[in-house]
This record gives structure tokens, sequence and C-alpha cells, in this order.
DNA sequence: CCAGCAGCCTGTGCGC
DNA sequence: TGCGCACAGGCTGCTG
């Protein structure tokens, strides 16, 4: 699912091809995904894109704002000129774009577009003065994030004061921002800690140790282009590789590839967890 | 105040 | 083969 680093790839594509184009036209399909005035950034520029967390937003110069949060099965392609690629057939699920998951449509400048797709509906876009942006409920109670303002300092102060499972914690955006299921997963499994443990019962080397797992899987799929488990593509419609490293992530049954293990599901705050029984205490 | 969980959605993959 | 259903999970908002 789309979490911090696939975030990230998505808005380093999207700053290179995005930026300093005009906005000229907006083509809103399903309209419950978008709130405020669409009127407000047509004709407008973009100036940058930012990442906050699992969210996006688009400065524009004239004092808008558009904010993005794609949720799981958001989309956001270019396709212009200079991507060297106009509709991508690459689309796993509805082919050639815009397809009939294709919810708005950005006309820019020189006859490029960005396409909003999401199969489950579930992203939203809001436009707003940029002013107003820190009061939206998302990015109001966004904790700190790690590779930008989190550290070890503030890591072992969050996980010290969490009576509840660890798991859940990473994924808690109030807390910490940018981790997801997957990447939960993994960095307690690097840490071989168990997901179940209680967040204060885990010793100053562990918090150590999976504040480091916790940078040392976000970098590497950073560097990978994110994961592409289900619909994450990047700003050209393109996959990431690293769902071909996940090492608990999914594994349901298979051996732990450090122990040789069956891999165990179960189930925490609703969301499947993955971990090796024998490498995590 | 906080934790827990239903709801939002639809494609996928399983069992029968 | 095809049907029905559980499942995937980020976030919001409701409940206890």
């Amino acid at each position: 699912m789309p979490e911090l680093p696939e975030v990230e790839t998505i808005k380093l594509g999207l700053q290179k091809y995005l930026v300093g184009h005009r906005i000229e036209s907006v083509d809103v399909r399903l309209k419950k995904l978008v709130s405020g005035d669409v009127d407000q950034i047509i004709g407008a520029k973009i100036i940058d894109i930012k990442r906050f967390g699992k969210g996006l937003v688009f400065e524009l110069d004239n004092g808008y704002v558009m904010a993005i949060h794609i949720k799981m099965t958001g989309q956001l392609i270019y396709s212009g000129a200079d991507s060297q690629k106009i509709f991508h057939p690459s689309q796993k699920v509805g082919g050639e774009l815009p397809n009939k998951f294709t919810h708005v449509i950005f006309h820019l400048d020189k006859k490029t577009f960005l396409f909003y797709n999401d199969i489950r509906q579930f992203g939203w876009i809001k436009i707003l003065k940029n002013e107003n942006l820190k009061q939206l409920p998302f990015f109001k109670d966004l904790g700190p994030e790690p590779l930008k303002d989190l550290t070890l300092e503030q890591f072992e102060k969050i996980v010290g004061a969490a009576k509840g499972p660890i798991k859940p914690l990473l994924m808690d955006q109030k807390k910490i921002s940018g981790i997801g299921n997957i990447y939960a997963n993994e960095a307690l499994f690097e840490a071989k800690i168990d997901p179940r443990r209680k967040a204060n019962s885990l010793t100053e080397t562990e918090t150590k140790k999976l504040f480091s797992a916790i940078e040392f899987v976000l970098e590497k799929s950073l560097s990978m282009g994110g994961a592409s488990e289900t619909n994450f593509v990047n700003a050209l419609g393109e996959d990431g590789s690293y769902q071909k490293h996940f090492l608990v992530y999914g594994q349901k049954g298979k051996s732990c590839p450090v122990c040789g293990t069956k891999i165990e599901m179960i189930r925490q705050a609703g969301r499947g967890t993955f971990f090796c029984p024998k490498c995590q205490k």
C-alpha cells in the first residue's frame, strides 16, 4: 500500500514533470473525491509539490494549495510530451488512460495531463488556501516522520509512553507519520521484535534497533522506487520493485529467510500482521 | 481522552 | 465454470 517510500516516489516524479505547469482546466468525474472550490486552481501555476507523511500538497502561485491523499489505490499519473509516454498501457487494471477508474483529469498547459485514478475511491483531493492547510484533520495531527524530523530521542519517548502493542503504534500517523502495514511488518522483522510486544516493554537496545530498522526498510524501498504490491505506480505509471524483496509481508506459510520457520499471520487492530515466531521475540 | 472498530470501496482469489 | 464471500488497509468518525 502506498506508504512513505511510494508517496515520496510519486512526489519526486511529479516535481520533475509538473512544477512550472499551469492548470488550464479540471475535469472532475467523481465529485465526492474533491472538496473545495475547483475554480480557484484554474489558471494557477504549480510552484512546488510537497509530501507530509502519506499526504501530498501541490503549492500554487495564487496562495491556494491542492492537498491529495491517495490512500490505498490512488494513482497520480502524468502524461505529456516530456514524459515520453502518452497514455500508459501499463495499467494493471482499467487499461489505457483515461479509464473507468480515472476520476479527475487535470488539463495542463503544453498539452500535458495529470490523471487521478482510484479503484476504491478512498482517496481525496482538497482545494484550500495555503494558510488553512495545517488545520485540515489529516495534517493537523500528523506526527514526526522517519528520515526527516523523527529523532531517536523522540522515538524512544513515543515508544516508552505507549502501553499498547508496538506494531499498531508504528502505524499511528498521529504518533509517527509515513509507516503503514508493509513497513511496520518488515521493520519489526529486521529488528527481531514480536509485533505483539507492548511498546513500553522494549529495551533501549531494541528501541534503537527498531529505529534503525525503520530507516533501513524505508530507504531500501525508496531506492527501488517503492513497492507495487497492489496498485501503486509512479508518476509515469511505472511499477516499483520493493515488493519482490518483502521478507515477511504477505509471506504467510512461507519459510523465514533467516531460520526457515514458517511465517505466521495474525490480525492486529484489524490488519494483517506477518512475523517469524522464532526470530521475533 | 483514548482505544477499538465499522465504514468507505472494488478487484482478487479462494472454497464449494 | 461460476458463484459468493472474505480479504486487502489508510483514514475518519463514532462508540464505549
